[in-house]
Parts: C-alpha cells; sequence; structure tokens
DNA sequence: GCCGCACCTAATCA
DNA sequence: ATGATTAGGTGCG
C-alpha cells in the first residue's frame, strides 16, 4: 500500500463521514478511523480533517482477470510508477470536487428559505460520481429496504462475484461485479439463498438485459456529456443527443427499475444532477415543508412523482439532486441529533382546496394538453418548524392531536 | 393513466 | 409477546 498522500480540502466542501453513510454508496467500510473500499480496481483508504483529505492506495498483487472492463491496460500497466496521480484525478472525480459546493449551497439558500435553515448542520454533502452498473444494482437492491440490509446485500454481491483486490487485516476487499459476472443461470436462485428476496430476480433479470440485449457501453452511453464517467468505455454513438429525460426512461426499461431508482442511476451514476430521486423521505418533506397536501389515495402516482420533481428543479435549479440530498441528508433518522428529537408534523387535514388562495396549487398536467387532476393541493399548514420561536432548552416536541 | 395489492426480510413500534 | 408497520419501490392486474 502507498504512503498516505493528501489533498487539500476544507469540511465545507466535502464532508466524507456524511457523504458516505447517506445513502448513495452502499460500499465503505469505516475501519477505526478510516474509510475504506474498493474503487475502479483498486483499494483505497480515506480519512479527513479540518484542512485535508488524506488517502493511500493498494492496488491487487496480480490483475484481476474476472473483470478486464474495470481497469484498462494502460492503468494497469504503469500503476508502479504513477498510480498517485491516477488515484488524486479518480478521487477528484468520485466526490465530483469540480463543483464548487459553498457556492451552490449559497445559491440554494438564496432561492429556498427552508434549504437555508436546515443546510448549516450539514454542510459538505456532495452526490458522487459512481460507477454506473453499480449504482443500478445497489439501487435495485434499495426497494422496501433500509440502509444497513441493503449495504449488506451489496456486499454479499461483491463477495460472491466481484473479483478480490485486497486485504485490511484480515478482510477481504472485492470489486463490483461486472454484469456479466451476474449473468449465470443460478444467480437468481443463489441471490434469493442470500436473502435478496424479490429482489434477486430484478438483478438477474439486469444483468442479463445488460449483457446480452444491449451493445458494450450501452449504460454509459446515458451518461450526461457535461459529466464524464472514469472508466476508459468506448460509447455506443447515439442517433440524438443524450438527455436527462432520456436517459431516465431508458432505464424504465430494466427489470425491477422504476422512476425512483432511475433517478438515483441518473443522479449518481450518470451525472445528471438535476435528477432528484422522489421517495418517501422526500415525499415526506415535500409534504411537510414544501406545502404538498396529503393525498386521498394510498399510493403515489407516476404524475405525483413527476410533480414533486418539477418542483424542485424550479426551486434549485439545474443541480436539484445535489440540494436534494442535503435536504433529505437532514431529514434521516440517523442523522438527527438524537433519535426522537425531529418533531413530528403536523397532521394536515385535507380538503379539496375550495377558496382559491393566493398560493398556486401544484397541477398535474397529463401528458397531452390537458391539465386536469389536481392531486396534490397545496394546503394550508402552520408549520412552526417555520415560525420563529425559538426553544433553546432540550428537545422539542410538536403539538399532536 | 390511476389505483391497490403482493412482494423478501428484519428491525421497530404499539 | 405478537401482529402491524416501516424501511430511500416496483410489477401486475
Amino acid at each position: 500500500m502507498s504512503e498516505w498522500r493528501k489533498l487539500p480540502l476544507s469540511l465545507t466542501e466535502l464532508c466524507i463521514d456524511t457523504t458516505l453513510r447517506c445513502g448513495q454508496s452502499f460500499r465503505w467500510q469505516k475501519i477505526n478511523d478510516e474509510w475504506n473500499c474498493v474503487l475502479h480496481g483498486r483499494l483505497l483508504s480515506l480519512k479527513q480533517d479540518e484542512s485535508f483529505l488524506h488517502y493511500k492506495v493498494a492496488w491487487p498483487k496480480s490483475s484481476p482477470t474476472s473483470r478486464k472492463s474495470a481497469v484498462s491496460p494502460k492503468e494497469m500497466g504503469d500503476v508502479d510508477i504513477q498510480q498517485g496521480d491516477d488515484t488524486e484525478a479518480l478521487i477528484r472525480h468520485y466526490f465530483s470536487l469540480k463543483h464548487d459546493l459553498a457556492a451552490l449551497y449559497d445559491q440554494w439558500s438564496e432561492s429556498d428559505t427552508n434549504f437555508k435553515k436546515k443546510a448549516p448542520k450539514f454542510t459538505g454533502i456532495r452526490i458522487l460520481s459512481q460507477d454506473a452498473w453499480e449504482t443500478l444494482v445497489a439501487f435495485i437492491c434499495s426497494s422496501n429496504n433500509n440502509i444497513s440490509r441493503i449495504s449488506q446485500m451489496v456486499h454479499k454481491l461483491c463477495l460472491h462475484y466481484g473479483p478480490l483486490i485486497g486485504h485490511i487485516g484480515d478482510e477481504a476487499f472485492h470489486d463490483f461485479p461486472s454484469p456479466q459476472a451476474l449473468t449465470g443461470k443460478k444467480v437468481e436462485a443463489h441471490l434469493r439463498e442470500l436473502g435478496f428476496g424479490y429482489r434477486a430476480k430484478y438483478i438477474a433479470e439486469t444483468a442479463l438485459i445488460v449483457s446480452n440485449t444491449k451493445p458494450e457501453g450501452w449504460l454509459e452511453s446515458l451518461t450526461n456529456p457535461e459529466n464524464p464517467g472514469w472508466a476508459p468505455v468506448s460509447i455506443p454513438v447515439r442517433d440524438e443527443p443524450i438527455t436527462y429525460k432520456k436517459a431516465h426512461e431508458e432505464l424504465l426499461l430494466l427489470t425491477g427499475v422504476g422512476p425512483k431508482v432511475a433517478d438515483c442511476v441518473c443522479l449518481m451514476g450518470l451525472g445528471w444532477n438535476e435528477a432528484v430521486p422522489v421517495d418517501t423521505h422526500v415525499w415526506q418533506i415535500a409534504q411537510r415543508d414544501y406545502r404538498f397536501g396529503k393525498t386521498k389515495t394510498k399510493t403515489f402516482s407516476k404524475a405525483m412523482y413527476d410533480s414533486v420533481g418539477d418542483h424542485f428543479r424550479q426551486i434549485w435549479g439545474p443541480q436539484a439532486g445535489w440540494a436534494q440530498s442535503v435536504l433529505f441528508t437532514a431529514n434521516l433518522k440517523s442523522f438527527s441529533e438524537k433519535a426522537g428529537a425531529v418533531s413530528k408534523s403536523v397532521d394536515i387535514k385535507v380538503e379539496v382546496k375550495a377558496e382559491t388562495e393566493s398560493e398556486p396549487s401544484f397541477i398535474v398536467r397529463h401528458s397531452r394538453k390537458r391539465r386536469t387532476t389536481a392531486i396534490v393541493e397545496q394546503v394550508k399548514v402552520e408549520n412552526d418548524e417555520h415560525s420563529d420561536v425559538k426553544i433553546t432548552g432540550r428537545k422539542r416536541r410538536k403539538t399532536r392531536r
């Protein structure tokens, strides 16, 4: 393993402790004070202080034969002499360091008072630029699931199907398996045994589709050209230039990929910064803090999904996905000061809005020209979350009914 | 297009 | 203690 190297970086620009735990990547392991993960064929260790990100690398002794595409021959060839340079570039790419995070926080705070209020306690949260295939599979695992179990599942995928890269102590570290590695006949049954549940089928089928029915580099061809990926893959030429909408749409054709998973892949794996994955948490945030009302129906329709994303893109602009991840993290139980310290929102009564309030309501437009169903009504919320009541003492509790 | 339901699993809640 | 609910949803009818 190389010696420690360092990169000047403030905690405001990047906080790895938050960014690596907030449900973007499920593969980093914290051992003592160091974060470890295999990235593009090498074992990377990170630690951070106020002014620097420290890193070191370990390459496998013999090149892994199981995954040629993971590491280019060129990289493997001269790692001995220039691994340091290459790895710094990888880190800058992985953490999307080309974007000025402080400037973005300022911008979002200016256009959104709720963001301005929540963000100061959650600085340094960035969107990672992860491998598209890994992001796709990890988020197929995420449906109806929690971070802890998703992490276990992803770990099992690497352990059983990914190339071994190195050890830390007696712990083995594997890279993420290629699509081809997951196309075996017994993969679905095996994954079920490993506790993947109904997601076993989604993963096996998606691996088959990507590996056998799509041209080489198809997934990568959905990448935002402004934010190219790391791995040097040759990308098939497209008829039309790729757009966020098009990438999203193509991902939906895969098994186990709905709008939410597609947006996770767009945002964290394909460089589409405007993608806003709307999950149960983000829906809660939209209802509690952005005047989306409660709905009569139990399930969340595609129209509602699009409506929430569009609203946030309107407020936060072309990097809406980045802003979303900050509020998302602020809303995660595991990140609130103490479990239960987060006040619950007041129960909102929703009646179909009778009065024409000054506030616009959210209207869902059908794909054609008719504006029809008002699915999401704005609602008057007296949200003391937003009031200027100051509570200095201990946990505050909201009024319950 | 919308809606409700089943789906694997494990932890947490009432 | 045990059933319901929740956890970063999706496919199907």
